[in-house]
RNA sequence: GGGCGUUUAGCUCAGUUGGUAGAGCGCUUCCCUUACAAGGAAGAUGUCGGGAGUUCGAGCCUCUCAACGCCCACCA
């Protein structure tokens, strides 16, 4: 027996939300099952940094992959979603390192061990809370699954594949420029460096002539780094400087020598077309450098200070790189070798994580060699293996895989994968192994690896690799589909197709759907600092998980557009909550004496046929919208479906069908079926209200939940076209006698009576619907008229189809009010028709365009012109 | 410097092979009709950024201009 009991007048979104969530963990129903018969799905989590808290990013992303996941759960898949974190090197690393700073200490007074004991105690601590508070998302994840960037099998799969590209030459060990950052005090990728445009300065210095009268005068914005200058470079063919290429020059104020030397590199129409060279604070002066064979002079330490060296003048040494350059340039313009201050805007590197303004350092640092593996991740991309959507971001991928330069896998952290490089005590001979050839004779290297080298091996990491017999392996490797924002392409995507193709044979996911980004409501980005979050955990507080879910679901766009939020907005997702539960408890309430049997098809009424139609038409959308991606569109066409044609039709009309006993019976069990369909096509989206309806509508099915019932699949053989389109206009009908009602200001509790002047398939139609106009129009009589002279002449009057419906009103019309009324109609119908006969009066359209649309325009325009003239004879009527 | 995105109703945005524009919010009027006032009913509102072109037909395709946003590159 159905119970309505079950469901509280009010829906409680928060108690149903836990009460759902603990059942299905209670039955294991997200976990998979890796001998499974079943087709696989699969996908991985883009794992959330391990000190991170959830954010909106986090509730859309897990979201759509939740989708994803239940629809394919119960479209008959075995799914599987594994969850996990990342040991988010710099990040976790800067959280320890806060705390100690709090206790008035720093991480070199605890050393590498007990700072990394403290490190995992944190991270052991908090593991787990991000993925916890995922819970109130409602995601169906495998938790028995959950992994960990920096777990032992991670680690495990880092040491494999960092050896074997070390073997196959792919890695290697170098001095470069690389990214500095002086506050975290290691190595940054280019991807890790932003560049802001600054307004700073181009200050004009002039290098005296060694041993004879004049200068050379050369344009910089790092006066800083003078004292690292190995050289100045002019261009080869810059006749004004022709005489002086060979000369030496002195370094102002440490009157160092150092040569004036010819290189393509430089541009003669820039600053003074002299540039100094400062191979270890400059890429380009790097590479200047080493084709002339000029020795890099360090002067900025790690710190990003003066360096305490011979090179640098000792008043400098251990000053912060501004401070020096404020002194230097003061100390040149007393001595008169400051030419000219010019305003010049440049772009600075900073540091992604903490904005620090990175500082170009030569290093030595670890690198991967790019080029070779990008060649098959372009490949897969290209030949379709990968599919990017929206497909745009193909391009993006394509150019920076094309164009990629090495990757600086080594970061001078201490939390991390450190680097299986082993260095002899006495000889210093490297070995790279997976373990330490021997602890009491090698040390290993003291870097460890980019975060983002280990999140680039997750698809199989997390599926047991480098053992690829294991079951999960076997079963769910490669993964479906990877879920994520366009910001992380580079980082993340590219090294995940990269390491998948080069490690297991096979592209990592052959989808990759990319969702746009979440922002506040003026479209700026969320951030603490600005404080323009908005918590998703007091959302679903406030409005429910569900009203989330539905309303973010409901902004994601096809093209993967940006997401502007505001509090209002979940709004949308709660009143549909709410009308979901509101609509449940009504079929609920009214289901007693139903049975399971199948609903009769000799009973159906043209309402019920109607919306069987428009379910069936509902679940192919669905169906085909959730398998392109469309998941937007799937919210919009079930909440159109849901609230305004079963709930604001068809809903109505069965409360007409239930006081006839006739058909009493199967208008409950219509009402139960569709409502069941709903419920299913709802629940990948909002999951927990549907589950909870299901349960009390005790559907019997091979399933005991909602989460494991079948997906609803499109009937081919179903065709109630004919009846739905009639129903359309006899929607149409109730809503123009709606409009004649309040045009007249007619109480609701006044009936009104019908003529109608109907002929053919009409008039059938018509008769079927007395009961629904008795109701809906509150209708007292309906009388069908013979002839157009028996219509009562004080009247107001709708046009449907080719009937004339009537209304008599006698002593409340005002015939003024419905000439102009229907005057007012007329004006419509001659704005709809003025297009259309333009187009059939042009000899083109009507020989070019297709025949049929030809047809249809002049039967629309027909179809018009017979209204109108309708309505003109009304006109002509109410006005004898 | 190169590339991408956006520009549609007062606001926020949809619009899937080109067939003549929709939603939510807001607004106007009416209604506590026994699921729902977080609701129901009836409405009003757009030279689809400007210009040109292709086409019988353009919000959608091509070109161009403008504004805003983003990404990549990075000459001191």
């Amino acid at each position: 027996m159905t119970n309505v009991n079950n469901l509280p007048t009010v829906y409680d979104a928060l108690q149903t939300e836990k009460e759902i969530y603990e059942f299905w963990e209670k039955g294991e129903y997200f976990k998979a099952d890796a001998k499974s018969p079943k087709p696989p799905y699969s996908l991985v989590i883009p794992p959330p940094n391990v000190t991170g808290v959830l954010h909106m990013g986090h509730a859309l992303d897990e979201t759509l992959q939740d989708i994803l996941t239940r629809y394919h759960r119960m479209a008959g898949y075995e799914t599987l979603w594994i969850p996990g974190t990342d040991h988010a090197g710099i990040a976790t690393q800067a959280v320890v390192e806060k705390k100690l700073r709090a206790e008035g200490k720093s991480r070199f007074d605890l050393g590498r061990e007990k700072f990394l004991e403290e490190t995992w105690k944190w991270t052991n601590e908090h593991k787990s809370a991000i993925l916890d508070q995922c819970k109130r998302l409602g995601v169906s994840f495998d938790r028995t699954r959950e992994r960990f960037t920096f777990d032992e099998g991670c680690s495990q799969a880092v040491k494999e594949v960092f050896v074997k590209l070390y073997e196959k030459g792919l890695i290697y060990k170098g001095a470069y420029i690389v990214n500095w950052c002086p506050r975290c005090q290691s190595a940054i990728s280019d991807i890790e460096t932003e560049y802001e445009t600054e307004q700073g300065h181009l200050w004009e210095i002039s290098y005296p002539l060694k041993d004879e009268p004049g200068a050379i005068l050369i344009a910089t914005t790092r006066p800083e780094t003078m004292f690292g200058d190995v050289a100045i470079a002019v261009h080869p063919d810059d006749f004004k400087y022709k005489d002086l290429v060979g000369k030496t020059v002195c370094i102002p104020l440490t009157g160092k020598e150092i040569p004036i030397i010819a290189d393509e590199y430089v541009d003669r129409n820039f600053g003074t077309g002299a540039v100094k060279i400062t191979p270890a604070h400059d890429p380009n002066d790097y590479e200047v450098g080493k084709r002339h064979n000029l020795k890099p002079v360090w002067v900025i330490d790690e710190k990003g200070c003066m360096k305490d060296c011979p090179e640098v003048p000792e008043k400098y040494r251990g000053m912060d790189r501004y401070e020096a350059r404020k002194a230097i340039v003061g100390d040149l313009q007393y001595q008169k070798f400051l030419l000219s201050i010019k305003d010049h805007e440049h772009n600075v590197g900073k540091c992604q994580r903490c904005n620090t303004t990175i500082e170009p350092l030569l290093s030595e640092q670890w690198f991967v060699k790019m080029k070779p593996l990008a060649k098959e991740a372009i490949a897969a991309v290209k030949d379709g293996r990968i599919k990017f959507i929206p497909e745009r971001w193909e391009k993006d991928y394509l150019g920076w895989m094309e164009n990629i330069r090495d990757w600086c896998i080594s970061r001078q952290l201490w939390w991390g994968h450190r680097i299986p490089a082993y260095y002899n005590n006495e000889t210093g001979e490297m070995v790279v192994a997976k373990e330490n050839p021997n602890p009491e004779k090698f040390t290993q290297d003291t870097d460890c690896l980019d975060t983002w080298f280990s999140s680039g091996l997750w698809p199989f990491s997390t599926m047991g690799f480098p053992q690829t017999e294991t079951d999960d392996f076997k079963k769910f490797y490669p993964t479906s589909v990877l879920v994520t924002g366009f910001d992380i392409i580079f980082f993340w995507v590219a090294r995940m197709i990269t390491m998948g193709l080069e490690f297991t044979g096979k592209a990592p996911f052959s989808t990759v759907y990319i969702h746009g980004l979440i922002r506040d409501e003026k479209g700026q980005k969320m951030s603490k600092s600005k404080g323009n979050t908005i918590d998703p955990v007091q959302i679903i507080d406030k409005y429910g998980c569900d009203a989330l879910r539905f309303t973010l679901t409901s902004l994601c766009t096809y093209g993967g557009q940006d997401i502007k939020i505001s509090d209002e907005k979940f709004e949308y997702g709660r009143n549909f909550a709410n009308k979901i539960w509101n609509a449940s408890r009504f079929v609920l309430m009214n289901l007693d004496g139903v049975d399971d049997l199948e609903i009769d098809k000799d009973k159906l009424t043209i309402a019920d046929k109607w919306i069987l139609q428009r379910l069936n038409e509902v679940v192919k959308l669905t169906n085909e919208n959730i398998e392109n991606y469309r998941i937007g569109e799937v919210a919009h066409i079930l909440y159109d479906f849901f609230w305004n044609e079963y709930c604001d039709w068809y809903v109505e009309i069965a409360k007409i069908q239930l006081q006839d006993e006739n058909i009493k019976l199967n208008t409950q069990r219509m009402l139960k079926y569709v409502l069941d369909m709903s419920l299913r096509l709802i629940h990948p989206i909002m999951p927990h209200i549907t589950e909870k309806i299901w349960q009390a509508l005790q559907v019997k099915c091979s399933s005991d939940a909602l989460i494991k019932a079948e997906f609803p699949k499109y009937d081919e053989t179903l065709d109630y076209k004919k009846q739905a389109d009639e129903m359309k206009l006899v929607f149409e009908a109730i809503t123009s006698l709606r409009n004649v009602r309040q045009s007249f200001n007619i109480s609701p509790s006044v009936k009104i009576n019908l003529e109608i002047l109907s002929s053919g398939n009409d008039k059938e139609m018509f008769k079927e619907v007395i009961p629904y106009l008795n109701r809906l129009a509150r209708v007292e009589d309906v009388k069908f008229l013979d002839n157009a002279d028996s219509i009562s002449k004080k009247s107001a009057n709708v046009v449907v189809s080719k009937s004339k419906l009537i209304i008599p009103l006698e002593n409340l019309i005002d015939i003024d009010t419905e000439v102009a009324r229907q005057k007012n109609k007329i004006e419509k119908l001659q704005k709809e028709k003025a297009p259309l006969e333009g187009r059939v009066n042009n000899p083109n359209f009507v020989s070019k365009a297709p025949k049929e649309l030809v047809d249809e325009t002049k039967a629309k325009i027909a179809d018009l012109e017979q209204k109108q003239k309708a309505i003109e004879e009304f006109i002509e009527m109410l006005k004898a």
